[in-house]
DNA sequence: TAAAAGAGGCATTTGAGGTGCATCTTTTGA
DNA sequence: TCAAAAGATGCACCTCAAATGCCTCTTTTA
């Protein structure tokens, strides 16, 4: 009943990216979470593919958004990273349970996963993304 | 990202309970469901322990509702079976993410769980309970 | 006291996700 | 033109929670 680690790293790349304009390499930003460069590296890959970044290979190369924080909501990365937010078969997928034409179930649960998408694409990214300051400030605390 | 096999056993041991009054056995649930009786029999188990089913050993025995399905909210069930639907770690966990203190996501998710739970508590047991009959029915055909 | 029925524990399997590594491709600049 | 930088990609293994099945114990009734 959790977001994936993938969707995890997406997010904070992208509140990364978002406090801070301009291109950054995926080997800072692993650095900065104390990630492993591999997931990071691989979380970026489908954000470039899904257009929420743009990467530029070689020297010089790196990450940066593609789009302007406001514009991107966050239920919109965890649909795309998370698929259906279902949370059960039967939501999603027919003939799965034996009573489903008599079970109210798949409607209330169909409801419930409407009812915090409906939330959370409302949040656009820019509203969960603090001054780059802020973030610094945290870190070199934390190095201490 | 979706509920395990034994929330969703105990949910139509609940539905099936519900609307078939008085004492049925583990095993008539399993076969109604087509589903193994070890599986239903621990779903059942925990039912019980929370106070949801009473159950009866021996000749005879078997379970039944111990409240009324108006007074069982579908959440409350979701929530003892699931523990928090928690979509991040940090949402429940302290100490999880790096830059914590300056991300706003924490928030933003822990209200898209409060949503979801609000809705599925406001959902009664007896909301998604069809009358036998139609349970019956369906299973008819199904085995014709 | 035997049979019915739920309670409980254990061992195994399974699959998705996580993790690390090796290699390829693109790009730049010396 | 070539070496180094940096992202792209695929592969193989690991890990852990959930699922699954089986066996035994306990309670209850006739």
């Amino acid at each position: 009943m959790r977001l994936s680690l993938q969707t995890d790293y997406a997010l904070r790349t992208l509140i990364y990216l978002a406090g801070r304009p301009g291109r950054h390499q995926v080997r800072e930003v692993a650095e900065f979470f104390r990630i492993s460069k591999d997931h990071v590296a691989k979380a970026v890959r489908r954000l470039a593919q899904q257009g929420y970044i743009r990467s530029v290979r070689g020297v010089g190369g790196g990450i940066e958004l593609a789009r302007s924080a406001e514009s991107i909501s966050i239920g919109q990365v965890v649909e795309d990273f998370e698929g259906s937010l279902a949370l059960l078969d039967c939501v999603s997928i027919e003939g799965v349970c034996t009573i489903q034409p008599a079970c109210g179930l798949r409607h209330v649960f169909a409801e419930a996963e409407r009812r915090q998408l409906e939330y959370l694409n409302s949040v656009p990214l820019s509203q969960v993304v603090r001054p780059a300051g802020e973030l610094q400030e945290f870190v070199l605390l934390d190095l201490n």
